[in-house]
DNA sequence: CTTAAATTAGAGTAATTACTCTAATTTCGG
DNA sequence: CCGAAATTAGAGTAATTACTCTAATTTAAG
């Protein structure tokens, strides 16, 4: 594995343990078994690792709300698996979600960056919503202004879940996306035509 | 003002501004117009700071989700102006809840304090909506498992959408605070008695 | 007043931080 | 094999950090 790599992946799991504030250029280049003058030729800052652990994250998280192609009839199925993968991401980087405003406070870069990403997943997740309307999977009431409220309130649910947890004291494991998921079943429950399967 | 009452508001002042990695206790002192040693001389660290913020905004929440006396019936204009003023407090305490997770990692005391009030909390606000419900404001079908999960959702919007905005680098303004209401309104609508007042 | 306790200022410290510099080593095309 | 470029190690630095110490000042009770 290259240096670029294992700086990366070292400076990912210290993150994750210890937060950001915690962690230091040489606590990273010490797990990354490099010295300090190595790890600054490969990235110039802290802020450029953390930037470029993001770009990763930001590409992981592509795929996941891209619709799948016409003719497939999207289903709830479809919704749970794409929900899962959200959520396997939001744990791999969680260090990301748990400081995210201060850490974006501090680097308007950075900020910037992030915005642009949330305003593009946030369309590609309408047309996701709208896809199940039209593939009859949910239902909304005729000109519901609720549909982009509903959207947003699966959002912030799905995106702090996790953190929620932590922040109460519970572990987080498999099963807890999985509670995750059923969260977002109760809140779109009374818009589901198919069955009760949550 | 006596200094200590100075240190708390500096201190919340400036991890606002600038979250809490980047305010030294120098800082503090210097905001709160006073020495190191002075400052050192009424709480013994950081923590200890952070540790007398947080009992204050415990304090402020204590109220929001305690019950009206059994004679008064709870509306839907009741829960409208408890999330207002819970809004306003998460508001008033951003710096926290901004990167709770990072804070609560680091110092146990804090996190087993933090658990305990949120379960606290959790509680009042399931006896606030059970009274919903026996006043008539919301019905669930009948042995919905569910009401957990959404009282659970509504809980994790209310708590994370100041922080949402904030990611997304839009204001927030009073204006904020009625947007998350109508969030909340959103996923309870289906299972409100009354009219459709948003 | 006197005096003791509470409060304050400010200099000082050891540790840690992000980051630089130089020199050594490795890689690799020709 | 040569030499240049890429990569690495590690010592070093200036700044900042949380926190301590001592001595000065204020407060308040008798």
């Amino acid at each position: 594995m290259n240096a670029k790599e294992r700086i990366l992946q070292a400076a990912t799991a210290l993150f994750n343990e210890q937060g950001t504030g915690k962690v230091s250029t040489n606590h990273i280049a010490a797990a990354a078994h490099m010295s300090p003058g190595n790890l600054y030729y490969h990235y110039k800052n802290k802020e450029e690792i953390i930037e470029a652990i993001l770009d990763r994250m930001y590409a992981e998280w592509d795929p996941v709300w891209t619709l799948p192609d016409e003719p497939v009839r999207v289903t709830e199925k479809t919704l749970r698996e794409r929900l899962l993968r959200n959520f396997e991401i939001l744990w791999e980087y969680r260090f990301f979600y748990r400081e995210a405003v201060a850490l974006l406070l501090v680097d308007e870069r950075l900020k910037r960056k992030h915005v642009r990403m949330t305003e593009s997943r946030m369309q590609d997740q309408e047309r996701f919503a709208h896809r199940f309307v039209v593939d009859g999977v949910l239902r909304f009431p005729e000109g519901s202004a609720d549909v982009r409220k509903l959207i947003t309130a699966c959002w912030i649910v799905a995106n702090n879940w996790l953190a929620f947890l932590e922040m109460n004291g519970e572990a987080v494991d498999a099963r807890s996306f999985g509670e995750g998921l059923e969260l977002i079943w109760a809140i779109l429950r009374p818009y589901l035509t198919e069955g009760e399967t949550g």
